[in-house]
DNA sequence: CCATGACTGTATGCTGCCATACAGTCATGG
DNA sequence: CCATGACTGTATGGCAGCATACAGTCATGG
């Protein structure tokens, strides 16, 4: 009585993985418009929000490796739209800052994040979104509790779903 | 009134990505005893239990490129694990079948798989799972309908979550 | 019969992310 | 004062997946 070869749809776990695959293939489409990925535009309005902030603290807020982050600010600095500032308390670290370019595409991008939020949840009500997410989040829970951590349990006899 | 920068746990998306990201991290974690991550496992357990296949019907099981479902089946391949047969009524196609080896691993990856998911639905009543389910499918098949068509919207004004 | 289009598997190059290792810098305790 | 450890950003190598392009093979219509 096993699922890992049931069809996607049956299981909850390949569910949120394709459903992430899709939401994330589905803001890569959109955001192309403006050159952008869905990770480049989060970390660019991140950016033009709170102010100047040090890669670490971007990388943090994203759940990224640092050394991706520093090539995605990489990437919008060379094309002006954040800039790199050093800390004046902190020769390590560089203040990465929005440039008024970079203020100009995250409202774009901020646009079509509206438009896209707007059609993922056509016909789902708000409480059931809220349970959605509710769930999800007890799953993340049991998730990081189980990440680096030994298999300490034995194979369950729960059905399906 | 954007969320692009909202912390990850208010938007259903960002919740949804992220979780899927730590999910997938679980598994790789352990099924890297087996020298498997999920998607060989899954690749694996799909040829034991649905006989030879071609390899694009296990691409499309699997919601693969055809491409990367090959260079798995290259290294199940070198393993022992699957062997390919050459169709006799089409001199286009494998067949890709598993071995003996390759049951007897499937067969202790459906094993942590069963740990896994146990671990994961912890506290999380079966109810709970299935209208979890239920609100991601509607969420893909808004996805699907986006996907590949014009942003005919304008940006909305619904609230968050 | 064969010419065209469709399909299978493969090669290639690209992107995105990770983990590790590293040099530079800070900060704390002796 | 300085020695140790902690932290920041970067370089490197690795993996997974995609899209495209390709050769070989099938299948359908003329």
């Amino acid at each position: 009585m096993h699922e890992l070869d049931a069809p996607p749809w049956r299981r909850v776990e390949s569910t949120i993985v394709s459903a992430a695959g899709d939401i994330r293939r589905l803001y890569d489409e959109r955001f192309a418009s403006l050159d952008l990925t869905l990770s480049l535009a989060s970390l660019l309005c991140y950016v033009a929000d709170f102010g100047p902030v040090s890669q670490t603290r971007a990388a943090d807020h994203l759940r990224q490796g640092r050394a991706v982050t520093g090539t995605q600010i990489d990437r919008l600095e060379e094309r002006s739209l954040v800039e790199r500032l050093p800390d004046p308390n902190d020769r390590r670290v560089w203040l990465v800052q929005v440039t008024a370019q970079g203020k100009e595409l995250a409202s774009d991008a901020i646009e079509i994040d509206q438009v896209v939020r707007k059609q993922l949840r056509a016909g789902i009500p708000r409480e059931d979104r809220q349970a959605l997410a509710n769930v999800i989040v007890r799953l993340q829970h049991n998730i990081s509790a189980a990440l680096h951590t030994e298999d300490s349990t034995q194979p369950g006899e729960e059905s399906d779903v």
